[in-house]
DNA sequence: TATTTCTTATGATATATGTCAGTCTTTTTT
DNA sequence: AAAAAAGACTGACATATATCATAAGAAATA
């Protein structure tokens, strides 16, 4: 983990057009600039613990950031995975809370902290961009409940149909016929996202190879039938 | 349903001092209170509807509202059940989305309508009350979190023992060692809560019943052993 | 009051998925 | 390069829970 102190202001930075800090004003991208500090994780490392006490937000500058839950038996809710130009953190903060869950990196990642101060006088400061942070906690809410829903209302294989379209959608780099999902994750991970146990994830996947919707290239998975995938998920039903 | 126009002050409101109104300044509270709706509304009636497009937002003043979401399967997954004091719809408006949920009356109630313009005119003009709205909401996200973990990680048993739980804590009337929950739920909805199928809910409750936690007095659920409920639902901790 | 409709309840049954155990493979560490 | 650890995979098995069917009870309607 290695420390960047002055590195690219924000005002140069190319992930920014792709954040919530897209169209803040020079003033405002200035305080933000000054106060941050762009920090190198590893795979593996984590951002921040369920329990404790957020001290500000995290802009990722690139790499992979899964977001997760740990459940009363120990295994892992995957939340949603978070990449360039993402927030992390602020709706702990906003909420006055310690945060509700934890963070650990899953593709090396260069990330902005911003202290809390910094990120509350741009946001009191500046109204559009409240609205627009506050516009992106209300859609994550709907997201998350669409997938209680889902989660209680699916099969095991519809949601890994699902999230198998969407790591597509997200990761995914394009080849022929075929996407291929450019980001490794473990069958514990996919099983954390799917929300089931690891054996199952792997028993499926084959399944779904069998049935020649998707190719398995050691942890890397290769869609070769979204459609099929589309359908088996009940996505349009 | 019968309009009221004029109906109650918000400055007189007694279930105000429940609501994110609570210390709004004279001058916010009038306007608020110069636009509002007060508007009856018997069990079964929607409030609104999943998809479509939000005009304010709803303070209630009296009775149960159930928001929710109807999967592809037909059934419906409650999100959650809000009361007096509770506001409603105020994501969708902040997310700039139609509404990612249905509302319908549980318990006849008495509902405000805020007309956005009021709403949103309040919000931006007054700091203290934008944050605490945010703050709700940010609430509202972890508290969904939990839930998608409860969802995907513990058995229909525990998740039930749970709502029973916090159907207590929020609408239980104490009454010796026992507390009687004083809402009246058809086992069909109490089924949406947990996420399960309306046979599953009859079942486990007739063995809550003979396990002595329960009691079973037509459509209404007595709690007789609260802890014994607590220890079921949270197996591991 | 009779009739219809909705809700609760219970039984029989099927199955998707979790758990446990063991092997093989890949990755990491020494 | 060898050893150790972690992860991927497969099989056997148990079971919680969904689904279907049917009946009794309650509520709504005529």
């Amino acid at each position: 983990m290695s420390v960047h102190s002055g590195n690219t202001p924000c005002e140069l930075c190319a992930s920014r057009k792709f954040s919530l800090f897209a169209d803040l004003p020079e003033q405002h991208i200035c305080t933000i600039s000054d106060n941050k500090n762009l920090i190198s994780h590893r795979k593996g490392q984590i951002l921040f613990y369920e329990g404790t006490k957020p001290l500000g937000i995290f802009c990722i500058n690139s790499g992979v950031v899964k977001v997760y839950k740990t459940a009363s038996n120990g295994k892992e809710q995957i939340l949603h995975l978070s990449k360039k130009g993402d927030f992390l953190g602020y709706s702990a903060l906003l909420g006055e809370e310690n945060y509700s869950n934890s963070a650990m990196i899953v593709e090396d990642a260069k990330i902005c902290f911003i202290p809390k101060e910094a990120f509350f006088s741009t946001l009191f400061n500046n109204t559009p961009f409240f609205k627009r942070i506050t516009k992106a906690l209300s859609h994550e809410l709907g997201v998350m409940e669409e997938k209680l829903t889902d989660a209680t209302q699916k099969s095991i294989r519809e949601r890994l149909a699902f999230v198998l379209i969407q790591l597509g959608n997200s990761y995914g780099v394009e080849g022929g016929e075929n996407q291929k999902i450019d980001l490794i994750l473990s069958r514990e991970e996919i099983a954390g996202m799917v929300g089931t146990a690891t054996e199952s994830v792997i028993r499926l996947l084959s399944e779904f190879k069998k049935d020649n919707l998707i190719e398995l290239e050691g942890k890397r998975i290769i869609i070769k039938d979204r459609r099929g995938l589309a359908r088996l998920s009940d996505f349009y039903a």
